[in-house]
RNA sequence: CGGGGUGUCGUAUACCGGUAGUACGCUUGCUUUGGGAGCAAGAUGACGGAGUUCGAUUCUCCGCACCCCGACCA
């Protein structure tokens, strides 16, 4: 893409209401719009890099026999009511509204109810079973108060993984799947090294459940690491009998403060009982489905890479989520020969990998921004390259610089 | 939801009970062109409503919005 046709504009300042590092670079570099307290549009660079967040989950999640859907944001009060998660007492963040013909809906805040009764249609055997389903969706949460920039909105999106088994058995192995994965995922996007599985508490069915942790003084989580195994304990469960129970004691762990990218439950038969999710066993009896959730936020992970690895410059993305591979800039100040090398060089490089900053400003000014995005590859064409013969390469992150021909930038 | 705070050109800010200033951005022209250029000329602003006052952007009240701390976060 052309920088010159790029609608937004990065500015120099961040906005005095935009405390979080996430939103205050991705406000100056054109990713996000603020619309209201907690809630953010997204632009073109945005949009395409929460795009190559949703594929790197997608790709795994399908890796692990997910099957993807979508489901409406407007929920069935009626359906509600036999969980009893509808009355505001019991949970207090919807959005409700009435349907002007009359009754009551509410924007979707999770999804284990509608999927359990659209699964109540398709599965009545244990043949039927195990099967995962998931889906990207913004979901609504009425936060009394909203922060963190885009990491704790009232609108987000969400990806939501549901699996159903036939028993613990079962659900263990597709659980243990599922948790493999989003190591992988968050490995894919550049947050591995500091991103830890996290005992959390659990809820009914199991003594804990799992959160991905990453560490990050922006978090508004405290957990205790264990470098050696890689895990780490929520302050939420962190006593003597829980470490106990994790084989795991005070002294080796280190108090951190991390950021929830994702967590997995095990849901047992909470929703499959009062929603009648039922299948009929090999011995012909009826049982309730074992369900688990598994939840990533993509939009959260955008403001947690953004937390974690950006720089005083500006952000630096991770290749696999970064809007463009190559930042070419033409240093061509109206040199035309230059200007042309530019443009040929842009043409020739995979369409869609490239923002070509094609625009009549300084270089100074074209740098800064381009520090300022953070696109992993800077490509320099100026007045060395007719000299030399070469296009000069930068890595964003570590500021190194090579020295290519056109041949090897186009195999690099 | 409890407590605290803030609303000034597009953005960031300054000052003030009496003509609202600066920087960046924007428009026009000339120069400039490897780290947010220079000169010149322009355009653009007081959250809404009531009140106090000769006069309110400034003071008071109400509303709305936003921010921060806490609570909450399936």
């Amino acid at each position: 893409m052309r920088h010159s046709q790029l609608f937004t504009k990065t500015r120099r300042d961040a906005p005095s209401d935009e405390e979080a590092k996430n939103a205050q670079l991705l406000i100056r570099a054109g990713y996000v719009h603020k619309e209201m307290a907690g809630v953010y549009s997204y632009l073109p660079l945005g949009l395409r890099t929460l795009n190559n967040i949703v594929e790197v989950i997608r790709q795994e999640m399908n890796a692990v026999g997910g099957q993807e859907l979508v489901m409406s944001a407007l929920q069935d009060r009626a359906l509600w009511s036999r969980t009893d998660r509808w009355d505001d007492n019991k949970v207090d963040n919807w959005f409700k509204t009435e349907f002007k013909s009359g009754g009551e809906t509410g924007l979707a805040i999770t999804h284990e109810e509608p999927l359990t009764r659209i699964m109540t249609d398709h599965i009545s055997s244990y043949r039927d079973l195990p099967v995962s389903a998931y889906q990207f969706q913004n979901k609504f949460r009425n936060e009394m108060r909203a922060k963190s920039g885009i990491m704790r909105g009232k609108e987000f999106l969400m990806k939501d993984l549901y699996s159903f088994s036939k028993d613990d058995e079962e659900h263990t192995q597709v659980y243990t799947g599922i948790r493999e994965a989003y190591i992988k995922v968050f490995e894919r996007l550049g947050l591995g090294e500091l991103t830890y599985p996290t005992f959390a508490s659990g809820g009914i069915f199991s003594p804990f459940s799992e959160e991905f942790q990453t560490i990050s003084e922006a978090g508004e989580d405290t957990i205790y690491v264990h470098e050696g195994k890689r895990i780490a304990v929520n302050k939420e469960v962190y006593g003597d009998e829980n470490l106990a129970k994790l084989g795991l004691t005070k002294e080796e762990l280190v108090e951190k403060k991390a950021i929830e990218v994702g967590n997995i439950f095990n849901l047992g038969t909470r929703f499959s009982e009062p929603l009648n999710l039922m299948y009929t066993a090999e011995d012909g009896s009826k049982k309730p489905v074992v369900m688990g959730s598994y939840g990533i936020g993509p939009s959260r992970v955008m403001g947690t890479i953004v937390e974690t690895l950006s720089d005083e410059k500006g952000i630096v993305w991770p290749e696999a989520v970064a809007p463009f591979r190559f930042h070419l800039i033409s240093l061509d100040g109206g040199d035309t020969t230059i200007a042309s090398y530019a443009q040929d060089l842009y043409r020739e490089l995979p369409m869609n990998s490239v923002l070509f900053d094609d625009r009549d400003v300084r270089a100074g000014e074209k740098f800064a921004d381009s520090d300022l995005m953070g696109i992993p590859w800077r490509l320099i064409v100026g007045k060395d390259t007719l000299a030399s013969g070469t296009v000069e390469l930068v890595n964003r992150a570590t500021g190194e610089v090579q020295k290519l021909t056109k041949e090897e930038i186009l195999v690099f």
